[in-house]
DNA sequence: CTGTTAGCGCCTTCAC
DNA sequence: GTGAAGGCGCTAACAG
């Protein structure tokens, strides 16, 4: 038997006083208005005794606002990576005392309306559109506050967007290799060489092989070979590496993403070559796969948790007053340096 | 410049009749009440000019109502597993049209009590409390309409509960072995061989072993060896597989999961015994690696995208009237049959 | 058949 | 310092 739920006016009688100081007292302004200390700690004492929480619903009918955010995204909730960047948004939510609506489009423009309506309905007080790849994504218009996370938008916008800094992470990705006294025999697996050869779609690739190039370049390494795959999946790193292995015997792949790399490592081991003795691999991603690989892959994490912590931090601070519109962040992805990657052999 | 939102008012106004019927119009209930054709005519066409959606603030307010339902769990959000059964109770949830709210308590009690406060403040109309892994939980007092996905209630309750059928799957892996023509060298990978070798905690492992040894004693075939392993990681399965190749030379393998009969996988690569050839595999969770190991792994699904909806469904069931309380829904789980089990080695 | 009236629970000018 | 009154947008009695 639940009972009735405690309103501000049950508060106001049992604490004998009208509602009005009771709201003023519930909402904090009691010391400005000079509410008697007395009767302040006569209403706190009764709230706590009746356990009265202010309806949320009836603020949000008052005040406009609903201390709710509304998450949506093409799929993002599916998958593990992409599920820690709603871990990330929702542990940024809590911290504001912010609740996190989800819901999927699945690419589905109609749906997407219908999203944004119900949650434009319910009074959100900001939009989070997510994308599960990055990638460009067309913004829909009158959405009020939101921000883009793992996307940009495809035409001008005014939104802020939250993205992976897939550039740096190339350069990270080509360092790892250098620093290990690597400069010759680097061959690429899923895209390259040149910038042109990338899968369609991929701002994810074309950026990391911006980073891979200018910093081999600038060392003077030049990249061996490089093979597009139309999907990054296993079986297509397994098969690339294959390919690779009737014409060169390379020194140290670097693989576009870790499920690319986990192909190359199957591909190396038939041929009878030992990671990181004869080659060494470094990788994109930080998928969970990478530390479940014998050895363990050496790999430049894509920051989901960060990411969606970030999209909430961007979101609030624009609500509150200005950030620069149409900003770009780029959030940092760090090297996960394991056991794949060590020095050439002679 | 987005212009205010259009009220029932402006509707009311815009079609020259009052709020009331243009409140009736729109709730479809102008049939019932004779509202004169051509009035609701007039009533619609205002609306769908004017865009008028009416305020789901407002209507919660006053009906006590918010076509909202929570999720809340103890870290579902960030496994890819349990990114499905969010994603099914999406699904079944926008079916209905209705909002999901999604939180997480990590296991802290305190965070767990905020949670259901916050959403409980905002008048959700009913929650959905998951476990990550299959265990039972702690039921909160006063959650009113709820029902508990992969979750048992660990005193008595009358909510519902919603589980994959782990019996039934051990059962299922048990007879892929049979049928493939298995009767002796099967050996446990995780558990076992008695009922009483289980990691703590862990109800998936009784069940599936319950299930095994039902199946398998039924046929009179004998568990040859079985070995808990604490957690249930690769590394743990290379281990226990490792030792249990130093004493026996198994022909099949049962792996309490995935992960499990990653490292076993590789256990047996080392000692140059081939999948299925010489030793078939067979395991639980249908995790996403299952089908990049090679062979591909033949597992017994895990199907938390249909836990999920069914979570919304008997959430439903049960707010609409009387679905039998405290009753326990079991979810087959379904066996994908790959390319890790073969006829025994002679 | 349609309009008037009265709240849902809360916040916020205003007087007192 | 405190109380009375009004209204956020909507639905539901009850009249007309």
């Amino acid at each position: 038997m639940s009972r009735r739920r405690v309103t501000l006016a049950d508060l106001a009688e049992a604490a004998g006083v009208s509602r009005t100081t009771a709201s003023l007292v519930m909402t904090g302004r009691g010391r400005e208005l000079r509410i008697s200390h007395d009767v302040e700690q006569r209403v706190l004492r009764a709230a706590a005794e009746l356990g009265y929480r202010p309806n949320a619903v009836s603020v949000g009918l008052r005040t406009g606002t609903s201390r709710t955010i509304g998450f949506v995204s093409d799929t993002v909730a599916t998958s593990r990576l992409a599920g820690d960047m709603i871990k990330g948004a929702l542990e940024a939510a809590r911290e504001r005392g912010v609740m996190l609506f989800i819901g999927e489009t699945e690419g589905d423009p109609e749906l997407e309306r219908g999203l944004l309506h119900a949650m434009q309905d319910r009074q959100v007080d900001g939009l989070i559109l997510a994308a599960m790849y990055t990638r460009t994504i067309k913004v829909p218009k009158d959405v009020g506050p939101a921000v883009l996370l793992n996307a940009l938008p495809r035409q001008a916008s005014d939104l802020p967007s939250i993205v992976p800094d897939e550039v740096e992470a190339g350069r990270s990705a080509a360092r790892v290799l250098l620093e290990a006294g690597h400069h010759d025999g680097v061959h690429l697996i899923g895209a390259g060489p040149g910038l042109r050869n990338v899968p369609p779609q991929s701002v994810a690739a074309v950026e990391r092989l911006m980073g891979i190039r200018e910093v081999l370049g600038a060392a003077g390494v030049k990249i061996a070979s490089g093979r597009v795959c139309a999907d990054w999946l296993p079986e297509h790193g397994l098969a690339a590496t294959e390919e690779l292995l009737e014409r060169h015997l390379p020194k140290a792949l670097i693989c576009l993403n870790d499920r690319l790399a986990l192909g190359a490592y199957q591909a190396l081991n038939d041929a009878g070559l030992s990671v990181p003795g004869d080659v060494s691999v470094v990788s994109f991603d930080d998928h969970p796969l990478a530390s479940w690989m014998r050895p363990k892959l050496t790999s430049v994490a894509l920051p989901h948790y960060e990411l969606g912590r970030r999209a909430v931090e961007v979101l609030f601070a624009q609500m509150g007053d200005k950030a620069k519109p149409g900003e770009v962040h780029r959030v940092p992805m760090p090297v996960r340096h394991r056991e794949s990657v060590g020095p050439p052999r002679p």
